[in-house]
DNA sequence: TAGTCAATATAGACACCGTCAATTTAGCTA
DNA sequence: TAGCTAAATTGACGGTGTCTATATTGACTA
């Protein structure tokens, strides 16, 4: 007999975390409370402690979930990307441009460290991944520069990271790019790939914007 | 007669701007509470109130303080620069690294749009004057390229913001460039200088293919 | 000097929250 | 069927923000 459907409520622990998921994206991280979860779960406060220690795990479970989509997105995009080019620069950037504006409150729960548990090893390997799968791409495209391949990898997540987190958190406006005409994002693709020396052509390609 | 010192307790006013700052500094957003703040200023649970209308007046006082003291950083940055250089990305990025490494809970509230009135005008203007000073600079020093100022500006912003947010949120280990042997920040600074025309060869190379 | 009054501070209530402890229930198994 | 155990309930505790009614303060006025 499986774990699920064999008590009160049938597989409340799946339950619990659907209603969750529901709950963040209604209204943000603020608003899965534990007692909130178990209400809409139609269960009392106190049953979900059985499936999940606390506010923190619970909260915790959803990250992990999340980042295991994004990782899935980055790889399914990667691997029908040509070798040698600088796709990747794409695929990872709208990997994480995509989620976050679909799903604008599970993005900013990602980096709430306050909420989470960053020790969770299987969170840590899911993050490790997808930083891992950036750094093997750099690295093919990449293989000799001025700058180390972290630097280049953290600079290209933190560039979007905060794109995203700033427009997220409603600081401005965004206005397309008067240039390029592209929206600010592609715009800041096409910024970032400035900095790939070998991309002759793709920087045309960048450059080509009518 | 000032406000100051007018009634019970002297300025409770500034004591409790004071007392949320430190408490800030302790233990982040969230150990900012209005009846902790009272508290601490020896002030019964219902007094601030009187100061501040709600727990969200009082965080917004605080971060629209902070965003003061780094537009003053940057002022002062740029008044020494010379003009025509790429003195300003070291300004503005220094300006916001160095305040968030010193301060992380006052950086990290500066972009919790949940818990900060955003529609303040008096926020907005002091974000908008840092903006603009950014644009000023990249105005300046890069007459004709290929993007907007305004994609430059964000670009350097979100990077820096996207690093320090990550960086904060305990989210990955800082390591030194392997290359450069230059801390990771700046290696980030150097890598966003090379998009600048008058740094390198390969920058200067790709813009001149307008 | 006595009196007025608005600004300020207090104290209590309410509805939430997370978490813990004691208790009851449900489902399997011996 | 009896017993065992995971799961669920219930109630409590201390914390929160915010709203009320009440009391106090201090500055100005008559």
């Amino acid at each position: 007999m499986s774990k699920a459907k064999k008590f009160h409520h049938g597989d409340l622990k799946r339950v619990l975390f659907d209603v969750a998921l529901q709950l963040l994206d209604r209204g943000g991280a603020e608003g899965v409370t534990i007692r909130a979860v178990a209400r809409e779960a139609g269960v009392s406060h106190g049953a979900p402690v059985n499936h999940y220690r606390d506010r923190e795990a619970l909260l915790t479970a959803l990250v992990k979930s999340q980042f295991e989509t994004i990782l899935n997105t980055v790889e399914e995009g990667l691997s029908v990307a040509s070798a040698g080019s600088n796709v990747w620069i794409e695929v990872f950037a709208t990997a994480l441009l995509d989620f976050g504006f679909q799903y604008p409150h599970r993005y900013k729960l990602l980096w709430r460290g306050d909420l989470i548990n960053l020790q969770d090893p299987e969170l840590s390997k899911t993050m490790d991944q997808i930083y891992d799968k950036l750094c093997d791409e750099i690295e093919r495209s990449l293989p000799a520069t001025k700058f180390d391949r972290d630097t280049v990898a953290v600079g290209l997540w933190a560039m979007i990271h905060g794109y995203l987190d700033m427009r997220l958190s409603g600081m401005f406006v965004p206005l397309d790019d008067k240039v390029s005409g592209k929206p600010r994002d592609a715009a800041l693709i096409d910024l970032f790939k400035m900095l790939m020396p070998q991309a002759d052509s793709v920087k045309a390609d960048a450059l080509a914007t009518k």
